[in-house]
DNA sequence: CCGTCCGGAGAACGAGCGTTCTCCCTTACC
DNA sequence: GGTAAGGGAGAACGCTCGTTCTCCGGACGG
């Protein structure tokens, strides 16, 4: 087994654990068993419990965030894209084995003690933001919509997780058409559309 | 020192440590060293750490609603008691120390390990909704307002946990009046008010 | 066929921690 | 004053886990 692919299996394993179980209830050699990746390998590609931990929550952001603009890219106006959004999370809410929002997690559990866990949960939430602050630019409208939008979108996050996910997404997307109707009628570009 | 004060400064101390740091950053001679409370009355007044952990959400949970509450009743006008709501969420993040909400934190942590911390959680998830369903109903207004109300607390508190807390109560809180608004022009009860 | 190197399996080590135990001191009662 | 009960300090125990080490087998070069 070539080093690529040794590094694939075990953050597959990593991300599978890690978000299911919570980072500190996984040891390395669940990591190991699961992944079949002899422990002295695994050392060779994350020298630390640490860096396998970034690794996953890094490769983590990348495909999250992947899978949302790809979806939302299957919508062309500019304001459907925003509900899409939440069309999105809707889909993700539903997936078999989710548990929340897996850096809202993290942080909860490690974010007092640990700055690499803090700052990987700081980079994806902001590049979170910026991607809702671009949606939003894009429609016209304005910068503090996407921050309404963030908090929908973070609140549907955590209630899904924790009140079970019936309904959750809906709701933040009905309230979600409501901000954007407010928006659309205060828009500064084109207050007349 | 008697068996209630003793039992105080140990919630006391459970409470700053384990919101602060996270509840598997914290052992038990931590408790100990800031509560001066011996080991042993420890463990006469909590069998377990489980046990620890759960009084100390269980506590936080009524001390938490109360004070949403009295800052709540202070306004008499019930449209009024719900923007209150964002008012106060303001305040507490503006509190030294603050880092976020300790059920969300804790179910991050160990909700897939915990059925204790897992049902804390919901449990005063569930409490706050009912909360928002009463002030909500007190003003005439849906159920499915105070649900998309909700999910701007949440991610509030989430956001100002992780983004940190300039603006982001008053984020919410703007979200929060244009949702009414919303809401109050169909209003079912009163229409044309 | 022999030696050498690489990688795997899992034992070993050391630290942290939940929980219990030991020892000693204080206090209260006869 | 003697004694028993209770509580405090902290050592001890057993377990988990991150990390490293040891040993062995198998592949490859001479």
């Amino acid at each position: 087994m070539d080093q690529g692919a040794a590094r694939d299996q075990v953050l597959d394993a990593a991300e599978e654990l890690f978000y299911g179980r919570g980072i500190q209830a996984v040891g390395m050699d669940d990591i190991r068993s699961l992944s079949g990746v002899s422990l002295k390998r695994l050392y060779q590609l994350f020298a630390t419990k640490d860096r396998l931990v970034e690794a996953y929550l890094e490769r983590r952001d990348l495909s999250w965030r992947r899978r949302l603009a790809e979806h939302v890219e299957t919508c062309a106006d500019p304001e459907g894209r925003i509900i899409a959004v939440f069309d999105w999370l809707e889909r993700w809410f539903a997936e078999p084995g989710f548990r929340g929002c897996a850096w809202i997690n993290s942080f909860g559990e490690l974010g007092a003690t640990s700055a690499t866990v803090a700052t990987q949960a700081r980079l994806h939430k902001l590049a979170f933001r910026r991607y809702l602050e671009g949606l939003t630019a894009d429609a016209g409208l304005s910068r503090e919509l996407a921050g309404q939008l963030l908090l929908l979108a973070e609140g549907a996050m955590v209630t899904a997780g924790i009140l079970g996910v019936t309904g959750t997404a809906a709701q933040a997307r009905a309230a979600a058409r409501l901000l954007l109707e407010s928006a659309a009628r205060a828009r500064p570009t084109s207050p007349a559309e």
